[in-house]
DNA sequence: CTGTTAGCGCATTCAT
DNA sequence: ATGAATGCGCTAACAG
């Protein structure tokens, strides 16, 4: 294990000059900078992370969440892009277990208290979420991943966020739609009052009405809801199209509804040329040639990077809101 | 941030004493071990990890690929399975990016150097695999998750895996099948010569020739392979049961061909009583009613970290072949 | 059984 | 512009 004496020795200068020449370039002189670089190059010289993290006091470490039964679908390439992302800014990723939101905490604890890590992410945040309270109480660093809609103020800066504007990826679909001809576009959500589900239908009502393509009665007869599996989608889309025969598209709320629906529509009439569309662009979008709406994960991971650097550089004062601390970011539509 | 000094102050004994009570309890005089207890208990103390680690020259983490798009549909559950394991050990989880091959060595190299991790987990391990030399060549720390199909000695001791018993799993089924009266049992598997595929259709070949359900000549004929994907699943389960009209079951290399499989059935002949297996024991496979195989994934990461953990120990003397560092655990076959 | 000393590798004072 | 000292928090080796 090469350290930073065996570099300055190499060199022949002192520690703290090799420590400049990485740390603070402009204050040492070019000549003894190059003669340090050829020395670290020689002796494959890296600084040891535990020793600078033990000086800095920063881990420079970053958490996320891992549930035990993944809810998204795109919860890896999200993974992979923060990776990638915190990895440019020479910021390592690591996973803790999210069984419960009290389990949840527990890690928070464990893991702020032993200086592991300097912030965290959270998905799937809830109305009254305990895990926002704990944060904030304990004045730990971390942004959402998704909005927290049962929050009274949305856009209170102790509460950043990032998210992805379903409501407006889906009105984009649907006036592309409308744009090549389609008249009577249907839509499947998901039942209850998700947040996100319903962000997502109110896309399509925007357009819907908008465009005076349906009128505000005719909404419930041209939409439906289902669980999100391709079984419980086909009996939406069946039903749907029995009360609605003129449908010529349809929106679905999540890919996997989509596929539902084609699967229903391919069962039915054979070639429908009935336009369906999903969410998030995975896999399965693809291969089965449907519509899709997709995430910008890789803008997503570098907003909610540029947040947390933000608030740590900013120091343990509390300057809230002098960033940018609540982003929506807008999907992209994906005609197939 | 509370020091081991404070709580030494505090318990009025030195801080050597403190640092006892937490590693090594035995050697402290029960009554001053709870002296310490309460005062460690009012202040709140928690070890610093990076002073810990620096200390030790062990980081007490190991690390995990992403890819930029995940291949696995259990990819989560095992991140899941393997940061509670870890957790039971007090052991962190980091993720590094997988963009390639080439990419994943530089990440490697990066981690080792600064100290930031003490081993590896690699996936997706093929044939000659430029990663398993550099780890090996650079004396890191590793196991694979997955058997190294194309590798000469599969029991290399300087190669560890853990891996689960496909063709074990898949054999059970058929097994369970004829037992519950099925006789002709069809296979979809991938095309091409992938390991895991291949081996997983082994197990069906297995007992169809052991319980003389056919002969060596029909196992082509009861066979297909598709891509894994749901479309290309239904035309292969349409082709194969043009060919054998006979089939009674299929069971399928993954749960995505299943699901293909179980659409194409469905829509032919409606309830046609056939028997679909997919692999995986995913979220669609259950919600489709689809037998399927479920990877131990607890166990996989247990012996994992096993593994790991008598290597770390061992020193870096090459202490290998001592454990039992290759793996196969037995899958289980979920009916529905 | 407990306290003292020392050093893991680094970066931030302060001198020069 | 560079070097010498100091300490981040912890534990291993010794001394008592």
């Amino acid at each position: 294990m090469v350290s930073i004496k065996d570099v300055a020795r190499d060199a022949g200068v002192s520690p703290q000059t090799v420590s400049n020449c990485i740390n603070n370039p402009d204050i040492v002189k070019p000549a003894t900078r190059e003669l340090v670089a050829a020395s670290i190059k020689r002796l494959k010289y890296t600084p040891n992370a535990s020793a600078r993290r033990l000086r800095m006091q920063r881990s420079n470490t970053i958490a996320i969440g891992i549930a035990p039964t993944s809810r998204s679908q795109v919860y890896d390439r999200l993974l992979h892009a923060l990776v990638t992302e915190a990895d440019a800014r020479n910021i390592r990723v690591t996973l803790y277990k999210t069984d419960s939101h009290q389990d949840e905490i527990r890690q928070f604890a464990a893991l702020s208290a032993q200086g592991d890590v300097d912030a965290f992410i959270l998905t799937d945040t809830a109305h009254g979420d305990p895990r926002i309270n704990w944060l904030n109480e304990h004045r730990q660093t971390f942004v959402l991943f998704g909005r927290p809609w049962g929050l009274d103020d949305m856009y209170d800066p102790s509460v950043p966020w990032v998210d992805v504007d379903g409501r407006h990826g889906i009105a984009d679909m649907a006036q592309y739609l409308i744009l090549h001809g389609r008249k009577h576009i249907g839509f499947i959500g998901w039942p209850g009052l998700s947040g996100t589900g319903n962000d997502r239908r109110m896309g399509w009502q925007d357009v819907m009405l908008g465009a005076r393509m349906a009128t505000e009665d005719e909404l419930d007869t041209l939409s439906d809801t289902a669980e999100d599996e391709i079984f419980s989608a086909q009996i939406a889309c069946t039903r749907l199209l029995e009360r609605r025969p003129d449908i010529d598209a349809i929106i679905c709320v999540s890919d996997t509804i989509a596929t539902g629906a084609r699967l229903a529509l391919a069962a039915g009439s054979g070639d429908d040329g009935i336009a369906v569309s999903g969410f998030d662009d995975t896999a399965t979008a693809e291969s089965m040639g449907l519509n899709s709406i997709a995430q910008p994960l890789t803008e997503s991971a570098r907003e909610l990077m540029r947040i947390i650097q933000e608030r740590l550089d900013a120091g343990p004062d509390l300057q809230n809101g002098v960033d940018d601390c609540h982003v929506l970011l807008p999907p992209k539509i994906i005609i197939r």
